[in-house]
Formats: structure tokens, sequence, C-alpha cells
DNA sequence: TTATGCGGGCATT
DNA sequence: AATGCCCGCATAA
């Protein structure tokens, strides 16, 4: 990120006015303007400073949703709402699947089930994971402003995310579904529900046979239709992660280069559904070989790459993997990625600049509280031995 | 159970 | 005073 904010800030205004779009406001600004005459798409993945005017029609922006996890945070103002960004959580042994993927998992928004993520294991070489928080706001999070005014909904993003895209949204709604089905058709047993947790964290998923069987509820892994942008109206409105991945005439502002990035497994999801318009959007790289990191019995896992595509390791049986949450730290040399590293690296991007934040010791979670996260290699020797 | 929003409160700048 | 963020609470999905 060479660019200073305010260069940022004046390219895209200049490329806004250029469309025609008016950016000559500021969130809070007393009186926003309502003389607008184009309205944007709605954008799954805001970045760096920009702004957008959207609808008051708009589900999606009605709701303040975005792709990034982000949180609500008090601003003292009940007139604007301003959420920060969470982050992503990684692997903190940085690992990455054979055909170079990595874990990119979406930190849980509600602050309990978050601390609960994060003493689960990596999902795909078993170790800790990591919070990668956002310092990409002068070292603090990304910030997203949200503003109700008359007809339009005024957004506004301060920062550049500088970590990776976490699983959207849409990915972690369709796991909890999945993991729905999973209950009931698996009654519970205390290791059943702790292989559920881990699926339930780390996307991992039920053998492709199964699937079928677990879509019984077929709508619910369909892509919701309104969440992408809202001038079509009745219909033909982008879907977020669909497989045409882009609105038929997005605006230029914050064009979200993601957007066509659809999960494989959605697309796998979308595709058992309706294969006649959907296939050319099937994603043939579905990994057919072994992860490096897993014992193949284990691989039935939420695999994220490096430019946010999911995909699904191959058929698995859901009882070979064991949780090993709230296990004591131990050293996971055999965690297994194979050799692993001696410490955890993670290399997601070098943070050069300590933010300023205040009483680090004291925070519950992010980086500083990794140490906690590592694994019982106990148990985890006693399922996956050392070959 | 989790996401979301609100607002009190505290520390820092 | 502005800002950042923690926390508890309430509500919705």
């Amino acid at each position: 990120m060479l660019k200073g904010a305010d260069d940022v800030v004046m390219e895209q205004e200049d490329s806004a006015s250029r469309h025609g779009i008016l950016t000559s406001w500021d969130i809070n600004d007393i009186k926003l303007p309502q003389d607008v005459r184009q309205t944007d798409w709605f954008q799954e993945w805001p970045d760096s400073y920009v702004k957008h005017i959207y609808s008051s029609e708009d589900k999606n922006a009605q709701r303040h949703h975005s792709s990034w996890a982000m949180r609500n945070t008090n601003n003292h103002n009940s007139r604007i709402l301003k959420k920060s960004c969470l982050g992503v959580v990684v692997c903190g042994n940085d690992c990455s699947t054979l055909d170079g993927r990595k874990i990119y998992l979406r930190p849980a928004i509600c602050d309990k089930a978050r601390q609960k993520q994060q003493r689960k294991c990596c999902p795909n070489c078993n170790g800790p994971l990591q919070l990668l928080s956002c310092r990409g706001h002068g070292g603090y999070p990304v910030t997203n402003f949200w503003r109700h005014e008359g007809q339009f909904i005024f957004f506004q993003s301060k920062g550049a995310h500088d970590h990776p895209r976490p699983e959207t949204k849409l990915e972690a709604e369709a796991r909890r579904s999945i993991q729905k089905a999973q209950t009931a058709l698996f009654p519970s047993s205390p290791r059943l529900r702790r292989i559920r947790d881990i699926e339930s964290l780390t996307g991992a998923m039920p053998t492709r046979e199964a699937l079928p069987l677990l879509l019984s509820k077929p709508d619910t892994y369909m892509l919701p239709a309104n969440f992408g942008g809202h001038l079509s109206k009745s219909s033909g409105e982008p879907m977020l992660g669909s497989c045409s991945g882009r609105p038929p005439y997005p605006r230029a502002a914050g064009e979200d280069e993601g957007s066509g990035e659809t999960p494989t497994w959605i697309k796998s999801l979308a595709l058992e559904r309706t294969p006649s318009t959907r296939r050319p959007c099937s994603d043939p790289a579905i990994p057919t070989a072994d992860p490096p990191c897993a014992d193949p019995s284990t691989q039935h896992i939420l695999l994220v790459a490096k430019g946010g595509h999911v995909s699904f390791g191959p058929n698995a049986d859901p009882l070979g993997i064991e949780s090993c949450e709230e296990k004591s730290p131990l050293d996971y040399s055999g965690g297994g990625c194979l050799p692993p590293p001696p410490y955890p690296v993670p290399q997601v991007g070098p943070r050069l600049l300590e933010p300023p934040r205040r009483n680090v010791g004291d925070r519950s979670e992010g980086e500083h509280r990794m140490g906690l996260n590592y694994c019982n290699n106990d148990v985890f020797f006693h399922l996956y031995p050392l070959r």
C-alpha cells in the first residue's frame, strides 16, 4: 500500500466523477446529498477509502452486510453506524495444501463465538488457528460507516484491508445449514458433536455422496438472490458468490474484483441443483489429490484458495477426525504438517508497524493469544500416527 | 447459537 | 472532545 489515503480517495473520486457518481460528501456531513442520480450496486467487498450510495430498498445495505467480517463498534453516534473489521482467521502454521491453498476462515462476529472459534484447530494441519486482525486504517481495523438518509443509504469505508479475504458470510451460513442437517442425520454423541464442531468451524463437509441427502432443503444452499445488487429489483439480481459473479452493469467505483470468485463448493452445490444452468461455472480445480497435512480420512474440509476460492478435499470418513479444542498448549511438531515449522509462522503479510493499541497484553484475542490455541498432540498422534 | 445493534463506560490522544 | 474498543443487554434469524 504505497499510496497515501488521500491519493486513493482522490483517484477514486476522479474515477467516480467520470462516471457521474456523487462522491463529494463525507459520512459525517450534516447534510448528505439527496439529488443522487444513480445508486450503487451493493458491494460485497468494499475496500480502501470508498463511498457508496445505496438505495434504501437494498436489502443488503439495509442490513449493513459485508463479506468482510465486520463487527459493530460504538461510535457514540446513533445516526451513523460504525463497524470495524475483525480480520481473518488463518492457520498459525501458515500451512498450505498441495495446490497452494491457504486457510482463511471468517472470524465469528459474536465475541463469545469468536473466542470459541479460536480454541479450535486448523482444518488443514490441525495446528493452532490465529486471528489475523485488520490494521488497514492507520494501524487500526478498517472501518465501515452506514448512514440512512432519506431514500438512500450512505456507505463509507476508511482504510484498506491488509489481510486476505475471509470466507464469505454466505459460506458460513451454508455451513451452518449443513451442520444442522448433519445434526439431524447423526444423533448426538459427544464424539460426533465435537466432530461437527470442527466441521462447523472449518467448513468441513460431508462426503459428496452424502450431500444430496443433506441438501434436503435445497433453497438453503442456493445463493440468496438478493445478495449482490439491487437495481434490477425484480429479477436478474446478481448474487453474491454467484456464478455470474458480476452485476450486469456494475458501477466502476469500488469495483469488486472478487465478486466473481465463487467458492467452488458453493458452485458444486449449485451445480447439484441446477446442472444445466450452472455447469459452465464449475470449477475444474476441485482437488482430487490428498492435501499434504492430513490423513486422507479427514479431508472433507473446506479449503480456501489464495484467491478466495473454496473447494473440498476428497471424500472422507466423518469419524476420522477428533477435536483438540481446549487442550493445553503443546508442541505440535506432529500436528499434521510434516515437517512442521519449529514455531508458528504467520506469514500472511508483513507486520512492520505495531498498531497504536493500548493494553495489548490485556487483549483477549488476536495474535497475542495464539499460544493458547495449540493442540494436544496426544490426541493428535493417537489419530494421526506418523507414517 | 450466532449475528446484529445499542449504548454505557473507560483509556488514550 | 474525539476516538477506539470492551462489555452487557436485547432482539432477530
